[in-house]
DNA sequence: CCAGGTCTTAAACAAACGTTTAATTAAAAC
DNA sequence: GTTTTAATTAAACGTTTGTTTAAGACCTGG
C-alpha cells in the first residue's frame, strides 16, 4: 500500500475509497443494507472518516446520486444538441448513454434502486435534476419531431423511457449473469446499437414496414 | 372495522393486510430501510405476526416477488403466444403488461429496487423466473422474427429492455410527481399505446423511414 | 364443556445501527 | 521550532434492528 503520500492527498484519497465501495456495496445491498462499518472496512478507513467527510451517511448517498446524474446530465447535454437531424442525434446519444452507464455501473445501479424512495431530502433535488434533463430532451427531441411531422410527444415519458432503456441491461445484469446459457458480460457496443435501433425503427428495424394497423 | 369475520377467515386477511402494506412501504422506503415494528404498526398487527405468517423478514419479501413476478410470467404466456403475427401479439402483450404493472405499482417497484441485490437466498430463485421469461420471449418474439428476415435478436438483450421500457413510467412516477408542469398520472392508457408504437415502429412511428443509414 | 388448533399479545433477546466525542498523529504554515 | 490545520483513531452513546419466547384469547369440532 502507498502509504506514502504528498501529505495533502492523503485525505482526498481516503474520500475517494470511501465513495467507491459505497458504490459498490450500495449496489449490490442496497443503501438501508450497507453499514457504515462494513463499508469503512471494505474502504479500509475507520468508521469515524465517513462521518467526518461526509457528515452524515444520507449525504454520502447524495453525493453518489449527484455525481452520476450530472455527468448523465452531461452526456445528454452534449450528444443531443447540434445541427444533425434528430435520428443522428439520438443514436449518438444513445451510444455514449450507454458507455456512460457502463463506465458507472454501480453508481446507476444504486440511483436507479433510490429513485422511487420519496425521502424529502433527497425526492426534491431528483426532481430538480430531472426538470433540467426533461428541459433538453423537449428542446433537442420532441419538439423537432413536432416540426417534422410526427406526433407530439411528451417529454415526460420518452425521458424515463430513453433512460430505462438504456439502464436496463444493467439492472437485470446480475440475474443474467445467474442464469444459465447466456448473460455473460459481453462489451456494451452491440447492446447500444440494439437500443439505438428499437428507438428509431422498431424491433424489426428499418424492414418490413408496409403492415397495416394493428388491433 | 369489520372485527366480525367467520372466525377462519381472520388470520388470512391479517396475512394480507401485511403483504399490502409490506408492498406500500417496501416500495417507498425500501426493503432494509422499513422495519417490521413500522410495517406492523401500518398493517394493524402485532410484531410478532410477520414471523408467526412469514417466518422472516426475508420470506415476506420472497412472497411479495414470487407473487409479483408469477403474475407478469403468466401475462406473458397469454397474450405473447398465438396464431397472429408477431406484431399483433407484441403491441397486445405491451398493453396487458402495462396494466398489470398499473394495477400492481408498489409490486413493481420493489422487485425492480431488489433486482440487482446479490442476496444468495433470492438471486437463484430470480434467475429461475428469469429463465422461463427468456424462453417464452425467444419463442414467440425473437424465433418467428428471425424466421421473417429479421435480425436475430438475443432474448436475453430483448427481454430486459422490453420489461424496463414498460416499468419506466412507475419507476419515474416519484420523481415525476415532484416536478412541476407535469406528471400528473393521467390513465397508462396512452403510455402503453406509446411504448407499443416505439417498440413496434420507433419514435417516429410509422412515418419517415426513408432515411439513409445513420453513421 | 372441554380439548385443540389458530391467532394474538407483551416482553425480552443479542446484535447492529448511525452518530458523537475526545485524544493522537502527521503534515503545513508561519 | 512552534502554531495551525487536517487526518485518523478507539471507545462509547442511545436507538433500532430481526427474532424468539411464553402466555393468553378466540373460535371450532367433538
Amino acid at each position: 500500500m502507498s502509504k506514502k503520500v504528498n501529505g495533502k492527498e492523503k485525505g482526498r484519497l481516503s474520500r475517494q475509497r470511501i465513495i467507491e465501495e459505497a458504490e459498490r456495496l450500495f449496489a449490490r445491498q442496497g443503501y438501508s443494507g450497507t453499514g457504515l462499518r462494513e463499508l469503512a472496512a471494505a474502504a479500509g478507513v475507520n468508521l469515524a472518516m465517513i462521518n467526518y467527510f461526509f457528515g452524515s451517511k444520507k449525504q454520502l448517498l447524495k453525493e453518489i446520486l449527484d455525481g452520476f446524474l450530472a455527468g448523465y446530465l452531461e452526456v445528454a447535454r452534449q450528444e443531443l444538441q447540434g445541427d444533425e437531424e434528430v435520428r443522428v442525434r439520438l443514436d449518438r446519444f444513445v451510444r455514449c448513454a450507454v458507455a456512460y452507464f457502463a463506465s458507472h455501473r454501480d453508481a446507476l445501479l444504486v440511483t436507479i434502486a433510490e429513485l422511487p424512495r420519496d425521502d424529502p431530502e433527497i425526492i426534491e433535488y431528483k426532481a430538480a435534476w430531472g426538470r433540467q434533463m426533461m428541459e433538453i430532451i423537449d428542446r433537442e427531441i420532441c419538439q423537432p419531431l413536432a416540426r417534422e411531422g410526427s406526433r407530439r410527444l411528451s417529454p415526460h415519458l420518452i425521458g424515463p423511457l430513453l433512460t430505462s432503456m438504456m439502464a436496463s441491461r444493467f439492472l437485470f445484469a446480475p440475474v443474467m449473469e445467474r442464469m444459465a446459457g447466456g448473460g455473460e458480460v459481453r462489451g456494451g457496443r452491440e447492446y447500444a446499437e440494439l437500443v439505438s435501433r428499437i428507438v428509431l425503427d422498431g424491433i424489426e428495424g428499418e424492414r418490413n414496414h408496409n403492415y397495416g394497423s394493428v388491433n
